[in-house]
DNA sequence: GCTCAAATCTAAGCATCGCTTAAATTTTGC
DNA sequence: GCAAAATTTAAGCGATGCTTAGATTTGAGC
């Protein structure tokens, strides 16, 4: 039975527990739904005591935050690592884990991209988001030199790929379905399916033209 | 000098400096630091006035994401209006100023896709935002028509665009300038155009090719 | 020009929430 | 065991969203 000490003065981990139940709320009611005295009462201690965690409300929100980018970049070095295709489907495989990853966490993902939250202090924050935009940039460099990414300087393709991943992930998280047409499992695949399709299309009419810049 | 009544005990036209107010202030210091009571005084009235103009928090907050589509909307006519070029050129121009009017609006923009803010109850907020859609939506079956774009159902080419266009908007709206490596003005053109010569190419291999479908 | 209803604003206050402080309780290192 | 460190409670302060009751102004209709 005590998986977690019960009845005792001091908490099995109230630190995590307390994370987990922010998660769950915010999946639920969103971000403004969650005051950190209903969050004590859930998690059975006084009002008081999250504050010896956690510095602020802020802070929560940034370990919140920081434990799914952590989670993210875990499932897309998952997702790379179980996709033998080419780097094509690679690329596309790794866009879909990234939408996947914040439909099917929900709670983090609306917390990970919020500017009032992280603003600045947080180093590690960064480096966390910073090594799953290093991922990405991997993934298209193997492309190009498969000759399924057009050449050059790819830093106008990771952004482009970015973008269109965390637009569509933001745009699964916080839309009405309905808006969307499919689901997000079916939509995922089909868009950056599309999108490293275009990417060799354009690297085909790329090698046979004269100017070799994605950006020309 | 009144071309605004003042020391009067009416307000001039309170409802909308109430929400010009909120927009600087979330533009520069986050919609977090918005709060009703400083917003009242630096509008010159008692901390009770806002409530008849708004009935909480959250509705003024509606209403600035309501005039941000509305401009929004009509930045994109006023673009598209002005664009004499070819589809393609049409539409990456159409991109680019979605792009440019989240930096130029950042507080409206940082209203407008708060899925806490327009829960469900504003249709008429939705409906500001489906017309931007349709924009987009048109300009892409012309690109089809054109025959620079994959034919075929355009629903994955609109979402694929969308998605991009809206990630790389909200990446330059919250993101630090030196993580993006150059000024949203200098990029948005660079990536929209992007995505237009991708889908030209792509046009070009799918009708030289078996599969008519974008989505295969 | 007067009257009275509607609209607008003020003043005061309630309830909630973030956060602090001081003390009590439990755990842990020696 | 014992003292120090960590954890929690209890109580409360200040700020903020929102409400209520009443005062002031505006404007439409006679």
């Amino acid at each position: 039975m005590p998986a977690v000490k019960k009845n005792k003065y001091h908490h099995g981990d109230l630190r995590q527990t307390l994370m987990d139940i922010s998660v769950d709320i915010i999946e639920k009611q969103g971000i403004h739904a969650l005051n950190l005295r209903s969050l004590a009462s859930l998690a059975g201690v006084s009002s008081g005591a999250p504050y010896h965690h956690f510095a602020d409300r802020a802070a929560l929100l940034g370990a919140v935050a920081q434990e799914g980018f952590e989670k993210l970049q875990a499932a897309l070095v998952r997702e790379g690592a179980s996709v033998v295709g080419n780097p094509s489907e690679r690329l596309a495989a790794l866009g879909s884990a990234y939408v996947l990853f914040a439909v099917s966490h929900r709670g983090h993902f609306r917390v990970m991209f919020r500017a009032d939250i992280h603003n600045d202090a947080h180093e590690a924050l960064t480096n966390s988001s910073d090594r799953a935009f290093q991922l990405l940039r991997e993934a298209i460099e193997a492309c190009q030199q498969a000759g399924t990414a057009p050449p050059g300087d790819p830093q106008p393709l990771v952004l482009c790929a970015w973008a269109t991943v965390h637009g569509l992930a933001t745009l699964c998280v916080d839309s009405h379905p309905a808006k969307l047409g499919m689901p997000p499992e079916q939509l995922a695949p089909m868009i950056t399916g599309l999108t490293s399709q275009m990417f060799s299309a354009l690297a085909r009419t790329a090698t046979s033209s004269k100017s070799p810049k994605p950006s020309s």
